[in-house]
DNA sequence: GTCTATAGCCAGATAGAC
DNA sequence: GTCTATCTGGCTATAGAC
């Protein structure tokens, strides 16, 4: 094993269990058990658990953007962009369900880390999305409403399901294959739904 | 201080801290500075924090339930159950801020004892709201689509602003006060274009 | 670079005086 | 019931051999 496939090998262990239990939840132990590795390499490579756990939250966000900025930066109409958008982001998301909660929750229990890290490191910029909802409400193409409501609503019909996926199946009684199933649904569902909710 | 203060004072400095740092980041330092008392007071009143945690996660569960039960378990119609959950909804989560976020995650943190906990306590049970919404559908009064969807889509945009709320305001540069006049706005805006979006 | 052993600290829990 | 003092275990982090 050489440096590079040992960080490797840390970093998406420590992927895998931060993502599960948090930061506060997750012993360094645990890692190096999921690596199938000693413990002390984990200090070898990333000094603490803070500096590892920085490491994994940059590479979630990093992995976050570009899914966002389908719908922030592209040149598509709006219609199309939220279709795009729900789908893509569903069928990302189901290949990575534990990271909107991680991010959500960690952004919560860290806000100051979080901001730091933002600063000098670039985050979506919604401005364009927003431009553009505002000249569709002027054209008459869509219903009068803030345009920050309604992107709300979009990343609320898309987030939320696996944010709280767990509340929603005790709540709901949905078994894992409904919950699947429901979720596969929601990739074109949500997109005419929201569509016809604000074409005026 | 009796028995019946002290007890309640460890309760509400518990349900502070735990729901701003969850189960795992939350010292019993912590909770007994809160409540200006001595730490071993805590052991003496719950004997354990797993005991204190699962006394304040019910405590937690059972504010929640009855916001539930207002579109779960009344007798208005549909538009009107719409209208008065997402209202009140909204301002009880403006009073109790961290709850979702709290229930949500803990919830993803700890799921067997959640379960366990929920067999012998009952949860809100959403099936006559869902029939409710079949025989809309079938009388033509709604656009067909599968209840627990509809029953999902409202619940997220409720819920997920708040549970989310420090990435929307990280993501979409919303100050603090900007985020309380936009939920203030929410309590009628998501009714009324939930409703106009599901009438068909 | 990788391992074993261990230092050092911190948090949960208890003993026991009052 | 309430407090101080302390035990105990577990966890992060490091020292040091290989």
């Amino acid at each position: 094993m050489q440096t590079q496939n040992t960080e490797q090998l840390i970093l998406n262990a420590a992927i895998s269990i931060f993502q599960k239990k948090g930061m506060a939840g997750t012993r360094m132990q645990e890692i190096a058990d999921e690596a199938n590795i000693n413990k002390a390499m984990l200090h070898y490579y990333y000094r603490n658990k803070q500096q590892l756990f920085e490491a994994v939250f940059m590479q979630a966000f990093q992995k976050l953007a570009p899914q966002l900025n389908l719908i922030f930066a592209s040149e598509m109409g709006v219609n199309e962009k939220i279709r795009k958008f729900t789908a893509s982001y569903i069928d990302f998301i189901l290949e990575n369900p534990y990271l909107p909660g991680f991010i959500v929750q960690e952004l919560n229990y860290n806000p100051e880390f979080v901001l730091k890290f933002m600063s000098h490191k670039g985050k979506p910029d919604p401005t364009s999305f927003l431009t553009q909802i505002e000249e569709e409400i002027k054209a008459g193409n869509i219903k009068k409403m803030p345009p920050k409501q309604l992107l709300l609503n979009l990343l609320s019909l898309t987030i939320f399901p696996f944010v709280g996926e767990m509340m929603l199946k005790v709540l709901m009684d949905i078994s894992d294959s409904e919950f699947q199933n429901m979720m596969e649904e929601r990739k074109t569902l949500i997109a005419e739904h929201f569509i016809n909710s604000i074409s005026s």
